[in-house]
DNA sequence: TTAGTTTGTAACAATTCTGTAACATTAAAA
DNA sequence: TTTTAATGTTACAGAATTGTTACAAACTAA
């Protein structure tokens, strides 16, 4: 899981406990206390999700929600709404200032977390799954499945462990002592030229005439994703 | 990455932490532990980030801040603040004084990582590229790629290292010893006149019809790049 | 087991790179 | 100007690197 999640939430306490699950998930998480500075934070932080407070020591969850959809930037930012009880019936507000999701305090984390990755689903797959991808290459480690412009590849272990090594970085130079190193189990010995072959194996797999080739031999350095 | 950050703040266990990552990430860092002495060894270190806590021994972090926005060299410094959780409230001051961003303590790396790199991206790009730049010429050393006026050109290893050694002092006139100690692979020994042939496959290489040269040479001292 | 895959290596082919020598040109010195 | 030293240019052979293929051994699934 990555991205970033900003919080505008006047508790502090839960700010803290929220913040601390959400990192532990392996989300960036910034936050605000109130409607106005969180507005202007929000901005730079530039979050892939935003759990908002319905009950703001200045404005209203509602107020920041409506200025955020009025910012062409801002206009598609996933929001969940945090509502005490007493709220619940205004839903049809929140759900009117451009809300997409609510979540009633008391809340438990499990709850909010499964609340966040289905909006992130929907509106920004890429920071919920762990695809790799790269230009039309999409390598699912879930399902262990590599896909090149939509058409399902089948690749060999090494092949597979190499291309996701690879997605992982994609672009830089990698010299044949470090793939060696990340790509092949340790303290396992192989000839340096074995990659070639490997790298060879790869290309002739994700290629598809027409396309461009995607690895690049950067002679006398390595290999790259290009 | 690369580029300079400077420090002010009283905890040292918090500076010792930082510094040490940020080093590990490229940066060079130095540091004060109080704001009379921050701010003069700062504008001696030239930063291109400062990192600065809010609650100083002597100034504040706000004091430091509006100092520096009125001398003209650091007005457009970024500067990301340190705030304990009691001083979130005073955001605003912050931002009237002439801060670039928050980070509430206690706070992660990652994050204090992420900020900085949006910031600098934002404020001066060159810094978080390991790129080397000299007029229209690129050298990209993650990616071993060469531009010209933003189309690539190919070099050969030699003249690539050759480039690169001229890159990272542009101006400065090498000796051909100079340029084999720093450029060939230890103990090896070529004529100092491969050198010549070397430094006009790489004029041959980068060179834009109607374009000025990029290499100069110094009769019976040397090259340079200007 | 068997049939099919995968893996590492060797051998050879193709390509690119490198250093040097030889000759041409230029700039400084006499 | 002539002479001399330094640098520019070119071509080429052999070195080094990478691409390609085939094959036997190891491994896997049925």
């Amino acid at each position: 899981m990555k991205g970033k999640i900003f919080i505008i939430e006047d508790e502090t306490s839960i700010i803290q406990l929220v913040q601390h699950n959400l990192e532990k998930e392996g989300f960036v998480v910034s936050s605000s206390t109130n409607g106005n500075d969180g507005l202007k934070e929000l901005k730079k932080f530039e979050p892939n999700l935003l759990l908002l407070d319905w009950m703001l020591p200045d404005l209203s969850g509602i107020d920041v929600c409506k200025s955020l959809r009025r910012d062409k930037n801002f206009k598609n930012l996933p929001i969940i709404m945090l509502t005490a009880k007493g709220e619940e019936e205004d839903k049809v507000k929140g759900l009117e200032s451009g809300v997409d999701d609510y979540i009633t305090k008391p809340f438990g984390f499990n709850e909010l977390m499964a609340r966040i990755k289905a909006l992130l689903r929907r509106s920004d797959p890429k920071t919920v799954s762990d695809d790799l991808i790269f230009e039309d290459l999409k390598l699912d480690r879930t399902e262990k499945r590599v896909f090149r412009d939509n058409n399902e590849i089948h690749l060999g272990p090494t092949e597979f462990r190499l291309l996701e090594f690879f997605l992982l970085n994609p672009k830089r130079v990698f010299s044949r002592d470090q793939i060696l190193e990340s790509v092949w189990p340790n303290n396992i010995n192989v000839e340096s030229r074995t990659i070639d072959v490997h790298i060879r194996r790869l290309r002739q797999s994700i290629n598809l005439s027409g396309k461009k080739e995607l690895v690049r031999t950067v002679r006398s350095a390595g290999y790259s994703l290009s």
